[in-house]
DNA sequence: ATAAAATATTGATATTAATCAACATATACT
DNA sequence: AGTATATGTTGATTAATATCAATATTTTAT
């Protein structure tokens, strides 16, 4: 955890774009004052599963990881998420606890703004309430997704899905630098660390990426996609 | 597909009780003009994935089964549903695109409620838009918990799983006839039809439950949740 | 009632992926 | 810089599960 700072305020912050769009200039100065900013080492957790969800985070500068802690240690990766991320959770609304663990994965800067303020402002204004029922509708869907990738590929169509996603959705980039360690990318696809190393390697051989250390590069991003698809 | 009728009122319909709760009278009276009942057949699609969600589904009677239609024509079974479960979707508010399919299990008897109607009485009352966050909140919750069930668990332990929940969640009895095939039930915990038979066959052995055919008895409760449990 | 079709069951075999163990490399700590 | 600790890599082995094939049972249609 980390030192209390106000650097700037809801009017002029670029997630107003976000779930947050359509606040009066009003709504949102009760947002900003019931908001903090908190900064976050690399390897801190930030919200703890099982713990009281008392504030959703936004992430305004680092990477985090969201993941669901299941059985005999083993941790289920649900998404990576960087600047301009809300994170709520299903928690919301049901029984207020975290379903989920956040922890940073580099150095971040966070706004934590607390839930009743949030609950205010959404009976103020019903845009707030339809803007978070269509983000929890898009992570539903991803969630779908993610299910039959898991449930139905074998492990070269995760791993392949896996550098897809980093690519495409957190780098928006071919070659890229991740914070995800190897174990990181075993809970991502729902696999052993000793597996998610050997595809990996497998993709390395077949000229698909390159990859030393944890810098990545897709050389075939077809043949990604063809084993992707192929599950 | 089937029949319409008008049979009942949403007045005196019990899942006002759901997350129509909190509405006035008035657009109680807005939800009756825009609806309409429909008779499933057994084996019948209600809702197929790809397509236009331009409704969303009561259940009155009967029961049905969502799912996922994945890979290779593998379908991912979501979840079972029957009287008084509302039916929407992830693709509400989003691309309005069912991203599952439903299917009768029995004959059915469905309310449908077109989605402009239903958008129209949420900007009318704030406590619709919240009803459905939570509800889909729990849906959340529960995906999380399958997340875990599914990915983190042997054939033995999702079986178990699935045994209890059809138990406890859907027959309230620890007695049942399931209109679940053996199909069915492997998709719901994914695995092979054989797998699934097989692992049926063993808790049968093995004293923890008894089946013939389609009709279940759970006579060892604690060992399925003991097997549950260690995964 | 009987044939046909669909669903369920069982055993043998093949495939996939986890685990275990050894070792290598990188990172953090005085 | 040098040791300790964590992370990453590789190969050998074991365990889990799917697939295939044969047969049985149930359901549906005539």
């Amino acid at each position: 955890m980390a030192k209390y700072s106000r650097k700037m305020a809801c009017t002029t912050c670029c997630l107003t774009q976000s779930i947050f769009r359509g606040l009066s200039p009003e709504q949102l100065e009760i947002l900003n004052e019931n908001r903090h900013e908190v900064e976050f080492n690399a390897g801190e957790i930030m919200f703890k599963q099982g713990t009281a969800l008392t504030h959703i985070a936004c992430i305004l500068q680092g990477m985090v990881k969201i993941y669901i802690e299941g059985l005999n240690k083993k941790n289920l990766l649900i998404k990576v998420a960087r600047e301009n991320a809300i994170i709520g959770g299903p928690g919301m609304y049901v029984d207020f606890i975290h379903h989920f663990s956040v922890a940073a994965l580099t150095d971040v800067q966070t706004c934590f703004i607390d839930v009743n303020s949030l609950e205010k402002i959404m009976k103020m204004n019903q845009n707030l309430a339809l803007n978070i029922l269509k983000k929890n509708n898009i992570q539903g869907i991803q969630n779908f997704k993610k299910f039959i990738n898991l449930t139905q590929k074998h492990m070269s169509g995760r791993i392949a899905d896996a550098l897809l996603y980093l690519a495409d959705e957190i780098h928006n980039a071919t070659s890229f630098e991740t914070p995800l360690s190897r174990q990181d990318i075993a809970d991502l696809t729902s696999m052993s660390k000793e597996s998610a190393i050997r595809i990996l390697k497998e993709f390395k051989d077949a000229r698909i990426i390159e990859l030393s250390n944890n810098h990545f590069t897709i050389h075939d991003r077809e043949a990604l996609v063809k084993i992707s698809d192929k599950g």
